[in-house]
DNA sequence: CGCGCGTAGTTACCTAAAGT
DNA sequence: ACTTTAGGTAACTACGCGCG
């Protein structure tokens, strides 16, 4: 249709949807980056409960659309409008959290979703479960009365104020040591605790003494301090634990992880201050006295007489997890303490008594949510942060030196607690289904913008959830989700109009082992509700993830054939991707090729920031997603063009993306590059070596390109390669 | 064994938009 | 208009590896 060089991908004569030849890309980038800063907010029926790669709805939203639309469909004039699209089916082989169910049912198409993880199953069957406010807030009511105050009890101190009791927010702990001499070191490397997100405009702080363990307030940045409850002269900013390393009284250095605990037990923590609420809504810090210390002891004792329903499996060794297996964490019940597992243990019980199964699970899952703010890897961001950081805010299970214990139930001034969470996550999430939304820019007079607003284009999501593909067949708005391995799906040969997926990336995150975490909750008490509950842990053998590309390309091929197969003739495969390396585009374009498809288009977005790992941000920070887009080989006209013309769609792309505002860096530029090597070489056949050293080629010009464009220096053609 | 180097992991600080 | 939330990012620091 086109050979522009500002359209990258090159349309096949036989294209059967909008998809293979328009895309959007600047709009819905602008839309993406927008949606991406309150994701939570924006789309809330995909954060119901933690999912490490969620994707932004928008992009998967006009991914859809254009994959079900006539070839010619402007897809961005469509966007806004509420489609009907019965009768269409949409598969998503790796479905995650969902995003490409919700899109797809949005505009009215029915959807099959499948995930070789159980977790994500469960957290996508409550996402799209209609359950009435009515009816959650009547659960949620009843909770509050029977369980509720007996949580509350444990989390109380006397104000010294008033002497009257008043409700804690926040525990403050600090993992110490034990050196050979005997001597209990607190891991602190400063004894400020807690100051502002802006300290130098509001320097007040919060500073507990290392001689009495009292706590004083002072400025962020002091330096010379003499406590005013023992007297005793220190310098605030400087901690016994500096790195890896830990100072004795004496003087002796000592690596930390040397001190751990020999006996193999998790290391010892004290508790050392306190935020809590007083009776006029303000926050005060507190030092801790005897009577906190002999409630949390109250707790220890209750829980080991309580029958509770607690995690008992241990932390299977793996690329995510040795880091706390390091520390002898070997047990998920070891990242809680006593206070907490009695609190969640007496929660949890409670919950199972709702005898609604559609109302029990929707607690269970928010139950499962509060795990995340509620276990010793939850750290205190400071004051105007938003208080705790979770678990899994860098994807890793890291041991926190000071770790932070928030309250189970809650307080109106918390935050990440099972009251909290109700309203800001369950309840949201139903009204998104309600009355799904997408952000929409406003522009002034003279074309800029000026803001955005959320605007309806969605009849309500009431997708009929079906356990089986003939009940799926014979209901409108029927919605699919399965739990198991996507390359042998109970879907028919040729009966799906469009794959719409986010595959796992090459040598990226190991869900599994996360996700083991709520498993280990959530598996002993629906194991015998559900199969795909009964298992030891949440890994499965047919995970596509895998260190080696080569077989990392294999395990992605068998879901992709799978896909293949039941893919209409006239239908397209649609993914995005991206990587910093040639080798992770490698083995995409073998995965593809083995399936027997080929890539005919490629459409660079903007991508969800993956903050959590900074290996590849320090120099070339990706921040486009390629949305590549296969037909099945037989169906695809295939061009093969010169790795001249490659650089010269690299550069087209670049430029117009720039022009839109976004920044793109030597990796967004491989990016765009390789997704083009993929459509260039797609009928080649080519082994993994030899695309991959394609790969590289297009690797090293852009880069270089990149470096001379920073620089001035005149751009140089690569048709000598 | 110390050093340089590239990369993995941590901390301090910053922010758009929701909430009040 | 101000505070809170749930994130992000720059800069720093530790770590592993090859090398003399």
């Amino acid at each position: 249709m086109n050979a522009a060089p500002d359209k990258i991908g090159h349309v096949p004569a036989t294209a059967a949807t909008a998809l293979e030849s328009d895309f959007p890309q600047i709009e819905i980038s602008q839309i993406a980056e927008q949606e991406s800063w309150r994701k939570e907010i924006n789309r809330p029926i995909y954060h119901i409960h933690k999912w490490w790669a969620t994707r932004l709805g928008s992009v998967f939203r006009g991914i859809t659309l254009g994959a079900l639309s006539q070839p010619g469909t402007d897809t961005w004039e469509q966007f806004y409008k509420t489609h009907d699209l019965a009768g269409k089916v949409v598969l998503d082989p790796f479905m995650g959290s969902g995003t490409t169910l919700g899109e797809a049912v949005k505009l009215g198409a029915k959807a099959v979703g499948c995930d070789i993880n159980p977790v994500s199953t469960f957290l996508v069957r409550q996402a799209f479960t209609p359950v009435s406010e009515a009816e959650l807030r009547a659960a949620f009511k009843r909770l509050e009365r029977d369980v509720a105050p007996e949580i509350r009890r444990y989390y109380q101190t006397r104000d010294p104020q008033t002497g009257e009791l008043i409700q804690v927010l926040y525990y403050f702990w600090v993992k110490t040591v034990t050196t050979p001499e005997g001597e209990v070191i607190p891991l602190l490397s400063r004894y400020v605790f807690s100051q502002d997100a802006y300290p130098k405009k509001k320097p007040r702080a919060q500073i507990v003494c290392p001689d009495c363990w009292g706590v004083q307030e002072d400025r962020y940045d002091a330096t010379d301090l003499r406590c005013q409850h023992c007297g005793n002269q220190f310098n605030p900013q400087k901690g016994p634990a500096a790195g890896q390393y830990v100072t004795a009284e004496s003087g002796q250095r000592y690596r930390i992880k040397e001190l751990l605990p020999k006996d193999g037990s998790p290391p010892s923590h004290r508790m050392y201050a306190m935020m809590a609420l007083r009776a006029d809504g303000s926050k005060v810090y507190l030092p801790v006295r005897d009577e906190d210390l002999a409630l949390y002891e109250e707790a220890q004792v209750r829980l080991s007489r309580e029958a509770l329903p607690l995690p008992e499996a241990s932390v299977r060794p793996g690329h995510n997890t040795d880091q706390a297996r390091g520390y002898n964490y070997t047990h998920w019940r070891d990242f809680f303490n006593a206070r907490q597992l009695l609190c969640l243990g007496l929660l949890l019980r409670e919950i199972l008594t709702i005898d609604d199964l559609a109302v029990q699970e929707q607690m269970l899952c928010l139950f499962s949510s509060t795990l995340e703010f509620n276990n010793l890897f939850c750290s205190f961001k400071g004051e105007g942060t938003g208080a705790v950081r979770h678990m899994f805010s860098n994807h890793i299970l890291k041991p926190e030196r000071t770790p932070l214990e928030n309250s189970v139930w809650g307080t109106e001034k918390s935050s990440g607690t099972f009251s909290t969470l109700f309203e800001s996550r369950l309840l949201r999430a139903k009204r998104y289904l309600d009355e799904p939304f997408e952000i929409a820019f406003e522009y002034d007079q003279d074309g800029n913008r000026k803001g955005s607003r959320k605007t309806v284009a969605s009849h309500s999501i009431r997708a009929r959830r079906v356990e089986t593909w003939d009940e799926l067949d014979t209901a409108d708005h029927g919605l699919l989700i399965l739990n198991g391995d996507s390359s042998r799906l109970p879907v028919p040969a040729g009966s799906v109009d469009a794959v719409v997926t986010d595959p796992p990336y090459f040598d990226f995150v190991h869900y599994s082992e996360l996700s083991d975490f709520f498993f280990a909750w959530l598996s002993p008490v629906l194991r015998h509700r559900y199969p795909w509950m009964a298992r030891e842990d949440s890994s499965d053998q047919g995970e596509v993830q895998h260190k080696d590309p080569r077989v990392f390309a294999r395990q992605l091929a068998a879901v992709f054939t799978e896909s293949c197969r039941v893919l209409k003739d006239d239908g397209v495969l649609a993914f995005s991707f991206h990587h910093s390396r040639a080798e992770g585009w490698a083995a995409i374009y073998e995965a593809i090729s083995e399936a027997g498809l080929a890539v005919v288009a490629a459409h660079p977005v903007h991508a969800e920031l993956r903050g959590a790992s900074p290996k590849t941000a320090a120099k070339d920070p990706i921040s486009l997603d390629a949305i590549l887009v296969c037909r099945k080989k037989a169906f695809a006209l295939h061009r093969s063009s010169a790795i001249q013309d490659v650089r010269q769609s690299v550069d087209a792309l670049s430029s117009r993306l720039q022009a839109a505002g976004l920044r793109i860096s030597a990796g967004d530029r491989f990016v765009i590059g390789a997704a083009q090597t993929l459509i260039a070489r797609a009928a080649d056949d080519l082994g993994f070596d030899e695309i991959k050293e394609h790969l590289e080629t297009i690797r090293l010009g852009v880069r270089a390109t990149a470096r001379e464009v920073e620089s001035g220096v005149v751009d140089v053609h690569l048709a000598t390669v």
